[in-house]
DNA sequence: GTCTATAGAAGGATAGAC
DNA sequence: GTCTATCCTTCTATAGAC
C-alpha cells in the first residue's frame, strides 16, 4: 500500500520504465541522465534508485521485457496457427510488423543499444532474438521442404525478412501515405516474392 | 611540412577520423570519452582540438565522408553500368554489400549515431542517405515500366532491399559458414524473389 | 604540434531528513 | 516514498609552457 497519495511503487516503477523508454529512444542511452528521466518521471534524481539499482539495470529490464513480449505475443498469435507455410508466412509479417509499429522506441532501444549492455545481459537478449529468428526460419524451413517455398537460403531468408520488416520502423510515421494495413499487404507481397524465387533461370544456387 | 618527426597535420588528421570511427561504432558516441579516442591516436586529448573543432564536428565528419564515399563509389561503378534492368539490379546488390561489409564501423555509426546530430547536419546526412535511396529506387521504377519487373510498391522495395542488404553488416564475420561471395549470391537470389512477385494467385493489390 | 594543467559543468549514485 | 544535499568521478574544451 502505498503511504502518501498519488503514488506507488509498482506504479511509479511503470512510469520510470516508460519515461526512461521515450528517453532511450529520442537521445540514446549513454546520452540519457538520471536527473533526465527524474524529470520526465517527476520525482528527483535520487527517487530512482527506489525502483531501479542502477542506469544499466534500467536498460537490461526494458530491453528484455520488450523481447519477452514479443516471443510471448508471437506464442499466442501462433497459437492458432494456420497449417498451410504460406498462411504461416503471411501471419509472421502481419503480426511483425504490427507487433514493431505499436512500440517504435523499445524496437529502437532492442536494437541500437546493444553495446550498452554488460556481457551478461548481453548474452541474455541475444539468446531471446535468436529464439524469434529461429521461429521465423522454422516456418521457412518447413515450407522449403514441404515444397510451398523457394528458398535462397533457410538462415539468411529469416534474417532478411526480419531486417525488412523492422527496417519500416525507421521510416513509418502515421500520417504519411500508407496506412499500417497497405504497408502489410505491401510487405507481404515481397515476402512472397522472396520465399519464392523461380530458380529456372537464375545463375545462382540455392544456398550454400 | 611537419616540424617534429613522425608527425604531421593531415596524417594525424586521418589517424584520429580512423580512431574515432572505430569507438564510436563499437561504443557508441556518448558513451566515448576525447581522452579515450586521444588515448587511441596516441595523444593527450589537448591535441585533438588542433584537428577538429569539437566531438560532433568529428561525428558528422564521419557521417559524411562516409555517405559521399558511398554516393562517389556508385557513380563510378554505375558509369558502366549495364542496359538490363536485372543487371542492373545485379550490380547494385553486389555493390552494396561488398562496399558495406568493406566498412563496417562507418555504416553502424551513420545508422545508429544519427539521433546525436545537430539538426542542420542531421539534414545533410539525411539528404545524403535519400539520394541513394532514389538511385535504387529509380533502378526500380525503370525495370517496372519496362517489364522486366512486377513491383509490390517502388518506394518500399528500395527500403526494403536497401535495409535487408544492409542488415547483412549486424551478423556477418569473415570466419562464419559463408563467403562474402556467397552472400552476394544469396541475396541476389533473394532480391530476384523480391522484385519478381507473380501477382496471378495473390490476393493483395500490388500498390496503394 | 604536443604537452600539462585546469576551468567549469555535469554525470551516477548515496546519506539522511521528513 | 520522496526530498535535499553532497561525494566523487568524469567530461569537454581551453590556456599556456615547451
Amino acid at each position: 500500500m502505498a503511504r502518501k497519495s498519488g503514488s506507488d511503487g509498482k506504479k511509479t516503477a511503470r512510469i520510470l520504465r516508460a519515461a526512461a523508454t521515450k528517453l532511450f529512444a529520442q537521445y540514446g542511452y549513454a546520452a540519457v541522465s538520471m536527473r533526465q528521466i527524474a524529470t520526465e518521471v517527476g520525482v528527483q534524481a535520487g527517487a530512482l534508485y527506489l525502483y531501479t539499482p542502477d542506469k544499466q539495470t534500467l536498460l537490461f529490464q526494458i530491453m528484455d521485457r520488450h523481447l519477452d513480449d514479443l516471443l510471448n505475443a508471437w506464442a499466442e498469435e501462433s497459437a492458432t496457427q494456420p497449417t498451410e507455410p504460406m498462411a504461416q508466412i503471411e501471419q509472421f509479417v502481419r503480426f511483425h510488423i504490427r507487433f514493431h509499429l505499436d512500440r517504435v522506441d523499445a524496437v529502437f532501444i532492442a536494437y541500437m543499444e546493444l553495446r550498452n549492455l554488460s556481457p551478461e545481459n548481453f548474452e541474455l537478449i541475444e539468446s531471446k532474438r535468436r529464439q524469434y529468428e529461429d521461429l521465423l526460419e522454422a516456418i521457412l524451413r518447413n515450407g522449403g521442404k514441404e515444397g510451398s517455398f523457394s528458398l535462397c537460403d533457410s538462415r539468411l531468408s529469416a534474417y532478411a525478412i526480419i531486417a525488412m520488416l523492422t527496417g519500416v520502423t525507421t521510416w513509418y510515421r502515421g500520417d504519411g501515405r500508407l496506412s499500417a494495413n497497405n504497408i502489410e499487404e505491401i510487405y507481404l507481397c515481397m515476402v512472397r516474392g522472396l520465399v519464392s524465387h523461380s530458380g529456372a533461370d537464375q545463375p545462382s544456387s540455392t544456398g550454400p
